[in-house]
This record gives C-alpha cells, structure tokens and sequence, in this order.
DNA sequence: CACCACCTTGCCACTGAGTGGCGTTTGCTT
DNA sequence: AAGCAAACGCCACTCAGTGGCAAGGTGGTG
C-alpha cells in the first residue's frame, strides 16, 4: 500500500529497500509476460513464483491478491494521481473538472520512466478480457476516487453533502477509462503522449454526453 | 444469467422452474440475513448451503460466485433496467441521458414487488463495507453498461466511435451509486418511491458538476 | 571485525472458494 | 406407465490466500 515506486524520495533508499523493489518489479514483470503469452487463470501462484524464485508467502507480502500484481502499473498512475492533487493550486476561475484534467495528465507524465508505457498497455488489455481483473481493477478505482474526494473537501472547501464533486470524479474516471480504451486499440507503439492526447479528446466528448440525442434508424423498432 | 425472476412471462412457468426460484430466493434471503448478521468473509458457503438444505454443487449451478448472491437485487434492477431501454421511445427531443434516466426510473418501479427495496437496501449496506463484493457489483455494473451501449448503438441510431453515448451510460451509473448511497443512509424505512427521489436529485446535479469551482480555505495549503 | 537486534524470507499446514465427474432423484411428456 | 431430460447430491480435486515459526540476510554499534 505504499507509494515508495512512485517518486524517489532523494536519497538513494536503503539496501534492503532497493532489493524488495527488484523483487516487487520482477514480479510485475514476469506476471504480465505470464499473463499476457498464456490466460490469467490458466498461470498458477506458484508457476510465477517459481519462476522468479521467490515464495508465495513473500508474494503476498508485496501485493494483496493475484489481480494486484497484474494492475501495478494502473495503481502506481492513480497513486502518482493523488499525490498531484495534493499540489494543484486552487484557482477559482478553473473548475474542479478541469484540475482534476491537468491532475491526471501530469500524473501520467510523472510515470515516464522505464517502459511504464508498454506495461500499461499490457495490463490495460489484460483487464480488458479478464473480469476478475477488471473487477478489481473497477474497485481500486474506487477506492482512489473516494480518497481524491478528501483531499477535494480538504483543498478546495467544499461541502461534504453536495454530489457535484463526487460526480466530478466519476466523470473523470470514466472518461480516463474510455481514453485508456481508445489508447490500447492504436496499432503503434504505446506512449505517453498518445494517451494524453486520448485523455484529453475523452474530456472533450463529456460535454456533449449530456445533451446528445438519438434519431430511430429507418426501421424504427418499438 | 436468465432474467425469469424480473416479469412473470403470463403463464405460470412450470413446477420445475417455480422449484428452482423457490431455491434461489431462499438462498438470497439467507445470505443477505448472514452477511448483514455477521460478516461476508465469516460465513462460509457450506454454512449458507446447510441452511437452505442444498448441496454447494447446487448453489454454483444458481450462482457463478459467493458474492453474487449478495448482489442478486442490485442486478435484477439492472436487468431490468436493459428491458426497459429496449422499449424506450425514440425522441430526438429527448437526450439520451434523459432516456437512460427514464429506463432507470421505469426499471426500479418494475421491481417493486415483495420487499425488494429492503433486500435492495441489505445488499447496497454490505456493498459499502466489503471489498470483494463492491468489486464484483462494479463489475457487473460495467457489462450492464456494454449491453446498453449495444441497444443504444442498434436502436438510437448513434455510430459506435462516438465516445458520448458511452459516457452518457457512465455518468447514469455514477449518478445512481451515488442515489443509492444517499438512500442507504436514509434512516427511514427503504421505499422504491424515496430511492426515485435520491436518483432524481443525483440526475439534478449532473450539469453543476461540469461547472463547480473550489475555493481555498482560509489557510491556503500549496 | 564481531556481535546483536530486527527485518525479511522460506517452509509447512490449513481454510475455503470454485470445478469436474458421475450416479441418482424428480418433474415433464406421450 | 414408461421413457427422457433436467436438476440434484456426493466426492475428490485445484488453487488462492493466511498464520505460525524457524532461518537467513541487513543495518547498526562497540
């Protein structure tokens, strides 16, 4: 549940931390690969510890379920989200919605390194035919949007009845979640300015989610 | 995943099949009352199975998973929900959010037989305070949403790219988890007609929350 | 360098969800 | 009444996840 993945905290971490760290990014790693080459459910615990030598017992000390392992990389992003949250400045001429946009694209851009891009992108698709994964996936989702709610009534002064912020984030989270769709059907290499680019035509199309109406095809059914 | 417990189909359905509800809705009213008595985690299967006088075999043969038992109330609602959507008017002067909350509304009345609204109630209290089965609720709900989005796209005439429709069925599912969280915490006896209200309320606040702005507290933090 | 304290790991045994196979019961049909 | 198919119960099995305890590595201290 720590976030030690996300931003070095200057000093170069203890010994013991950096191997945990190995041992945590081999996991991920070798799971996506697993999952991904054959199916989630036919890849047992203990093949993939197996594999990177390492005991189940020490595989749920570093996550808390078989799902966890696969979504890393989708909860390092919300987790890096939070944490940008924390610094937006409050501007009363800039709706909720919109600094929670800036929020989620700079929080993306924080996890440039390595090929976070390419992990992403694998565990995306994952979810995106696997439901236990995608369930849990949803979850953590949701739990990360109720936690972004307390930093917005703490930073923003608003009241804790009112709906509007809570359906902000939800707005938010759908429309990163259909932008994380559309990103994981582009043909070409993923990268971070691809999905960006996505995020942002996602938050443009909400808008017009709301008025948009349909019109019967030629054989109007019912 | 047959949806014979949402209309009664005229005639009445044979020995058999009236047997087979007998047995669902016995196995969901004994669930709702242990989980809620206990905790979701604490009651075992062979547990629920002894008191319904069923084999686990036969449970698994009703139910793909512990937690959708707890959640059957919440999802004959949205099977529901599905029915009426494929029955809604097509009016280009209506907004596919106002359909969609339309077909919502229609469904929740649809249900109001027995007490569905205290099983409904159960289930959405055991939801908030249990990981596994708010994961699998979640779930559900967003392959409700595919099948929606299926209807919409085959009978409002709306081209499969466009990200609205999408969205729009994304917002209508935020706007009613938030509905049902205000009911249940309603002090009040739960009624189909108070959960109508909190969803209209949920609806109302839709726009604001494109809009809303924050301000900083008196002491500015970042 | 030696030693101790502590964090981390590995091993073992166990619970409980979920599945497949198969023989038996029970409702439907003619 | 007899035959058929659906549903059920029982059994054995796999695998995710947990608790306990002993062993090994790490960091700090004299």
């Amino acid at each position: 549940m720590d976030i030690d993945s996300v931003s070095p905290p200057g000093p170069r971490p203890t010994l013991r931390e950096r191997k945990k760290q190995r041992t945590r990014e081999a996991l991920v790693d070798t799971a996506l690969r697993l999952f991904t080459q054959r199916d989630f459910d036919s890849v047992t615990l203990d093949e993939l510890c197996d594999r990177v030598e390492v005991s189940k017992r020490t595989f749920f000390r570093t996550f808390a379920s078989k799902e966890e392992v696969a979504m890393a990389p989708y909860e390092d992003m919300w987790k890096a989200f939070i944490a940008e949250l924390e610094t937006r400045p409050v501007d009363a001429k800039r709706s909720i919605l919109q600094v929670l946009q800036d929020a989620v694209l700079a929080a993306m851009r924080t996890m440039n390194t390595g090929d976070w891009a390419h992990r992403l992108l694998s565990c995306t698709r994952l979810a995106g035919r696997t439901p236990a994964i995608e369930a849990h996936c949803l979850y953590f989702c949701g739990v990360t949007v109720r936690a972004a709610l307390d930093v917005l009534h703490r930073r923003f002064g608003l009241d804790p009845h009112d709906l509007r912020p809570r359906l902000a984030l939800d707005i938010l989270a759908a429309a990163f979640h259909r932008a994380l769709e559309t990103w994981a059907d582009r043909p070409q290499d993923p990268t971070v300015e691809h999905l960006a680019t996505d995020t942002l035509a996602a938050f443009a199309a909400i808008p017009g989610s709301l008025t948009l109406t349909g019109v019967a095809p030629a054989n109007q059914g019912g």
